[in-house]
DNA sequence: GTTAGCACTCGAGATGATTGAGTGCTAATT
DNA sequence: AATTAGCACTCAATCATCTCGAGTGCTAAC
């Protein structure tokens, strides 16, 4: 176990490297009002604080900067949670006051003021659609043989796929398939839309449609494609302002990663229970994200996991501020999104 | 005027920078096999070249590099139409061969093949909802005092707008006023929408709904409403390669402009005239772009223009090369997007 | 008009000295 | 036994110096 020394000089050491992004000696640790030892101790305290794993030495004669290991401890140990701020409290108000009717807009405005009271870049998994309600669906033929199929849910968000019809639908089929789906898929979670397709629907459209195989069968396909969320990002630029990437290829690396998609949805899709998360450098599975860490915090709509905050940043992190401003927003738009659209 | 050695000395220099990006003296020049003459002779021309402005040096013994007004002259005057490779020539086409229902997923897919087979960056903006028609209108109540609107246009689009809904509004009066819309405003292209409303649609509310004014303020609000168009990217790390952009500060700021919608759009839009477009370096206005050029093509359908597709790179582009390829593709995009939409 | 020749310039690298911030270790002090 | 002072040592960073080579412009000869 640490000793309270080598806990206050592990956290000193860290705050500056946070703070700096520089190597620190014992001659510029001992020289702080809170240290009243000397640094010939603090080399010693250093030397054992390297042999256990918690920071490393760049070179051989240089300053010691804070390993993984160290940043994990001083996130699990050594975090002293901070206020938010007053003007960061208010840019997040404001994100609410002038009540944004569209949902999308608002998670977009999000992603935007998190990087900019943060520096940092984030990254929004938009509104999961999975556990959202069907509130209405309209079959919208374009031209001979293609249709565009809008899906509306009870958050107003929209989901639109333009599909071949099978040909020897009329419009009257069309008519008819439209107002049973209506009548008994509203209010049905899209997870269960298939389900309930084929338990409850088939006998209707088998009674009032002549082909009504072919019309089931494209439904079925419609309704178990899978629905990815959306990515937001703000303040993707932000990144080339840390000294730990000027080097461009490190830059091209990590934006080539964070540009897939699919691995970021998995990234922050790993486990989706509340609360902070904090992934540091190689705990984090991209090999371009080593020399990252990744704070994530989740929001949802009366009770229903409906997506993730995420600030990207160097592992040399401000921690507890992020983590500050973080559970404050998720828990602010948990409440707001809940207000709106969980009204029962 | 410019002798024809000059003329070729000129080809030869911006040619070969534009693969080597290093500047070029008289004597590689002058080892080429269809030089022949020497070295001190090219010196002279090289010299009046750079009187007349074409070519510049990068330090008082250095090599000669390209000026704008030397691409410039090289875009105008020198450019050998080189043909479409035949690998590209595949690749364009199969963009089109796995016939993609999704107009949006057509341009998002041509704006990633672009980049890819050009490695520079590729900005393409979406199909314009300005001229395309109202195929369907529907408005859908999502809780109390706020619906969804939607608006079909002929070419599959979906246009969607959260809105508040004037409070003594009741189901009905949104049943009757949809009915009439949907009646009134079919295959009215979206420019026209907001006259037509008033012309024509004014009248019939007037007879049907008890509170028309205030919905007929809500829906003239609705229609005049700026549709800005998508902008689409590709390859955005592809500038990362070049070796114009190993330097971090410039990376950023022209992500920062590239990164600002509004910006772009108005970059693009500068003249929708058809034919390719050429900007070199300060032409384009925006001083982040000043060591880029960006050419530009558009598409259409039936003759309508539709959007533009550009490559960005820097100003030591393959010029032939880009202008076959964007030639090419949005003329095939023109095509197939007529065919597919402009069928009477 | 063309070319050979020459003095000159400058960037890019290599070399070496200097500095300063850091280390580990040992012996003296508390 | 813990702490500290002192010292030899290491290494990155910086700067001056040097060399090399690719380039130039200019002049005089072809």
């Amino acid at each position: 176990m640490l000793t309270n020394r080598q806990l206050l000089i592990l956290q000193i050491l860290i705050d500056e490297y946070i703070r700096n992004a520089e190597p620190l000696g014992s001659r510029s640790i001992s020289k702080r009002q809170d240290i009243t030892f000397s640094s010939a101790t603090i080399r010693n305290e250093l030397a054992d604080l390297e042999d256990m794993g918690f920071i490393e030495k760049t070179h051989i004669s240089s300053g010691r900067i804070p390993s993984e290991k160290g940043y994990r401890f001083y996130v699990d140990h050594l975090l002293a949670p901070v206020n938010v701020t007053n003007s960061d409290l208010q840019q997040i108000h404001s994100l609410f006051h002038d009540k944004m009717s569209e949902l999308e807009l608002l998670i977009e405005h999000s992603a935007k003021m998190l990087s900019e009271i943060t520096k940092y870049t984030s990254i929004i998994l938009g509104p999961e659609v999975y556990e959202t309600k069907l509130k209405h669906l309209q079959i919208v033929p374009i031209s001979i043989g293609t249709a565009v199929i809008i899906l509306i849910t009870d958050t107003g968000h929209v989901e639109k796929y333009t599909v071949d019809l099978p040909i020897d639908m009329d419009a009257s089929d069309l008519e008819r398939t439209v107002n049973i789906l209506n009548d008994r898929l509203q209010g049905v979670p899209f997870s269960q839309l298939k389900s309930k397709l084929v338990e409850e629907v088939e006998g209707l459209l088998l009674t009032h449609l002549n082909n009504y195989e072919k019309i089931l069968d494209f439904l079925v396909q419609l309704f178990q494609t899978e629905k990815s969320d959306k990515v937001y990002y703000g303040g993707k630029t932000n990144i080339l302002n840390q000294p730990e990437f000027q080097d461009v290829e490190k830059v091209k690396a990590l934006y080539n990663a964070i540009e897939q998609y699919d691995l970021v949805q998995q990234l922050l899709h790993q486990d989706d229970s509340t609360g902070i998360k904090v992934k540091i450098g190689a705990e984090n599975l991209l090999k371009e994200m080593k020399s990252c860490s990744l704070i994530t915090a989740s929001y949802s709509i009366g009770g229903q996991h409906m997506g993730t905050l995420a600030i990207l940043g160097p592992t040399r992190m401000e921690y507890p501020r992020v983590i500050g401003l973080l559970d404050l927003l998720s828990k602010d738009l948990t409440r707001v999104l809940t207000d709106r659209y969980y009204s029962k």
